[in-house]
DNA sequence: AAATATAGGTCAAAGAAAGTCAAAGATAAA
DNA sequence: TTTATCTTTGACTTTCTTTGACCTATATTT
């Protein structure tokens, strides 16, 4: 145990805690958390979005509202290492092209599977996301990456 | 199982096992299932109208006065009926929320599966589709359309 | 026909959660 | 010792839900 841990790291750790025998997907409630550890509601937003990064394997989804909460889901460890490596050199935008070529290597490789890539195409296509041109191929990397970490979705099982 | 339903959630489901074994119109009455749930009758319009939208694969009808009551009818069809009817219903825009709504209706009807139906709440999720909010509803529903569309499985028919 | 009772509809305000962003405080690196 | 990076904090925003006061339509009585 480091002694020398900042508040962001044991809430993280805390977290990270939840995820024991396989759990795939968590739901926390921010401001309950936040009470728990004594800190301001936005900490734990900043947690999840220094530590739960698609980057790290993690997927968030959150609803707002009355019976709110924040969704973490993450990755499986049999597909960790490969498509982790893909993720995180996908960087920060990429071509529709890019996205052509990358699919159709995942699918040699049997990474994700046919309907998977198809899905993942349409979403990230020009003519579907239909924004102006300097935030598309941004846009478009962001879409990819967090698709990616859902292929293989296997449910509560 | 979500732990953390409110009473929109539980009124959702229980109008949703009304329909069972095929019955695609059910009938009730505000006042009485209001009662029913210790909640205001408006409280049933809310869900109503953030659940059983035409874009969400229902219609709603309704009658005031002595032996009132508020229909429901789902939209049965076959599967690629179904899906062109939400899709030529969504509109220009749609909520994730409404999304999120929908996703597990089509789930429940095995119009999609579970695979499709997470890479879509994904491709959709507020937190992916980090562009403007005046366009955000909007590109959400082009991708939606454009994702179910692509959608393959042969699931009970 | 008029009055009354019995439904359902609308809308806006209040409540409940989560998100954003930037400033201030710590730590680490140069 | 500066400078850069990482954390903490809090004011303000957005989203979803609950509640209630008021409105409209239909049926039944008088």
């Amino acid at each position: 145990m480091d002694f020398n841990m900042r508040m962001s790291d044991i809430i993280e750790e805390f977290i990270k805690d939840l995820f024991n025998d396989g759990t795939q997907q968590i739901e926390i409630q921010r401001n309950e958390l936040a009470e728990q550890f004594n800190c301001v509601p936005s900490q734990i937003n900043y947690v999840i979005s220094t530590r739960f990064k698609p980057s790290q394997g993690y997927y968030i989804e959150s609803k707002r509202g009355g019976g709110g909460h924040i969704t973490i889901r993450k990755i499986k460890n049999t597909k960790e290492d490969y498509i982790m490596h893909i993720i995180n050199n996908i960087g920060k935008e990429i071509t529709a092209n890019s996205v052509s070529i990358l699919l159709s290597d995942l699918l040699t490789y049997k990474i994700i599977n046919e309907s998977e890539a198809v899905l993942i195409k349409v979403a990230t296509s020009d003519n579907v996301l239909s924004i102006a041109k300097e935030f598309k191929d941004q846009l478009r990397a962001k879409i990819l990456k967090n698709m990616l970490l859902n292929c293989n979705y296997e449910g509560t099982k």
